[in-house]
DNA sequence: ACGAGGTATTGCCACGTTGCATGCGACGTT
DNA sequence: AACGTCGCATGCAACGTGGCAATACCTCGT
């Protein structure tokens, strides 16, 4: 069953410590003993006790990673990259989900998985940049998406701002007037939202309207459910609207299922621009708008900080603030005529 | 930083066993004593050293979740919701991503993670299971959808033939005569798509009808470009259809994309079924009818499964067969009336 | 044949924690 | 007053591994 290095070492007739030498390939070891603790370790099945190992290294080969939850597309593809990603740098992930509660963001923050993880990648919905600013921790954090203004931790992200203001503007292009945004979440202190406000004003400022209180619509949560409320408010009071730019996917494809409920056209009526690039978005009906960050690139460069700062504690690079690249992919809920069917694209890719 | 048990027995005046004692609440500590102490914790904030307890323990309160993939909504949403039921058992999920590949899956459930994880949920794609059956292993192990015949392990899943009857057989109530069934894998060594595909049949031949080769068609994966791309093909090859059967809601989604950029109306011209349940489908336009799993009962009964074998190792309890409840939602894509907008259902939910 | 210079192997210890057993003192009972 | 009991606190040991340094052994050169 459970074989440790000390029977091992008792089949192959060596100390405990050779044995080590041959598992870690350390030290040196005659050929003939090599084989032969080798032969003892494959009878045996040996596999590494790793909780004895990360307690003699002082590391457990674990990083966390804490998103709000892994059910939504959005954080499941990402989720799935850095677990990619951390495999190919053989450290493993352990998931926690913090639904958005302030506690649980606090509490993984202070590091309450113990010593658990060497590094830990979180993603902040609640908690307010000063607190984030606060919260110190003895194991490098990176953040995805919210700024820590005081900088004790690295941080990956779209730059918010830009990315809102060219889905906006796109809606402008194609001749748009009244374009509402729907994800506002009054109620958190993520700052996410915000800038991409930021984005859709200065978009409407620069092609010369003025942003429209009513226009601006809030939300609860980011789910489907969710835009689909919202959409459904802003559609029964009356307000008109001939697009919408909505914070994430989730948020757009349910605005889009409503106004289809309606009656209304996409996007001849109603043009609709998400933000995330999902999976789904492209296999909508229409197919959906969206602002696609680099997923991957996110997923890379937060672990190389992580890997920076794991293996070079002292050496006291100052936190990065790191703008992974997006695009704006634009598909038949903006475009009057569909384009190709997502078939052929996706065979193009 | 890192204080340990020694610096806490330091500060407080006291030996390093009662403050394992205060911290454990196990033993007895006189109130004044844990008080002394507790203070001496919180000052210098003290986080046990998960390795060496581990180590100590024979445990590692970790549990290894192995999917093919994270990024898909199905896993996604299952991963998430075993993520949440580890939780409450005070339990910490990794998740190792497979890619369907059988040499990740035959390592990971011969231990390849070395003795980290307590247990494994394992959901395997390409492993037959005759050779399921052959890897022992030194863990429990808990198998979603897949079957080990031979039963080291237990299983957690759906009624695959029933659910699939199901779904074709409220297409043939409909009216439907020409079912095409979507997702057979005839390279894959897993059963669930022959499974779904002996339902299928079965509901087709209790109808009256025989089933057609070409109308059963496969794909490479299971994703919504696969389901396109078959779709593609089976329009493209002349042999009429008016419904769908996808043993996926992913399949479902690209095949329901395809048919409408065909020109085709869903459900008048052909009606779309899927399976798995995922948040998409229900809002997709139309809404897409789909053989919905109860998710959070597979991740609660595979967590109670590894708990069992966890707690009571040589409990001889016989390898477990559970079948979790499944229904058919039915909804706009084979129903020819639109239901209420989804934002209303989902608000009544 | 003997010493030098390696090479191969090994013993010891510590990582931080907890189970077990024991020590010690105080209090209550007869 | 003496004894038993109980509550509280502590010391020792061990979980399995790997770093360090010492030792045993072996070969080669003189």
């Amino acid at each position: 069953m459970s074989s440790r290095l000390k029977d091992v070492a008792a089949r192959a007739g060596v100390s405990i410590r050779t044995v080590s030498n041959v598992v870690s390939g350390s030290g040196a070891v005659a050929e003939s003993t090599r084989a032969r603790v080798q032969a003892a370790l494959d009878e045996l099945g040996y596999r590494p006790n790793i909780a004895a190992r990360n307690l003699r290294a002082g590391r457990t080969g674990l990083i966390g990673l804490a998103i709000p939850e892994l059910h939504s597309p959005y954080f499941g593809e990402l989720a799935g990259l850095i677990v990619e990603a951390a495999q190919q740098r053989a450290w493993t992930v352990v998931i926690d989900q913090t639904f958005g509660d302030p506690d649980a963001e606090r509490r993984l923050l202070e590091g309450a998985g113990g010593r658990m993880v060497d590094g830990l990648i979180i993603s902040p919905w609640s908690l307010s940049p000063e607190e984030l600013a606060t919260r110190a921790r003895d194991i490098p954090v990176v953040l995805l998406g919210e700024r820590d203004p005081n900088g004790h931790a690295d941080r990956v992200a779209v730059d918010n701002v830009l990315a809102a203001d060219e889905a906006t503007t796109h809606l402008l292009d194609a001749g748009r007037r009244r374009v509402a945004a729907i994800g506002l979440q009054p109620h958190l202190r993520n700052g996410t939202a915000l800038r991409r406000l930021e984005g859709y004003r200065s978009a409407l400022r620069r092609a010369g309207l003025t942003p429209e209180p009513e226009l601006e619509r809030t939300v609860t949560a980011l789910h489907r459910e969710d835009g689909a409320r919202a959409m459904t408010a802003l559609l029964d009071s009356g307000v008109r609207a001939d697009a919408v730019f909505a914070f994430s996917d989730e948020l757009a494809l349910g605005a889009l299922h409503t106004v289809l409920n309606h009656g209304l056209r996409v996007p001849e009526d109603v043009a609709v621009v998400g933000f995330d690039g999902i999976e789904d978005a492209r296999y909508a009906n229409p197919a959906l708008t969206t602002v696609v960050p680099d997923k991957r690139q996110i997923a890379e460069r937060a672990l190389q900080c992580l890997a920076d700062r794991i293996y070079s504690p002292g050496a006291g690079v100052p936190p990065l603030d790191i703008a992974v690249p997006h695009r704006l992919e634009i598909r038949a809920s903006t475009h009057p005529r569909p384009g190709p069917p997502a078939g052929a694209a996706a065979e193009a890719r």
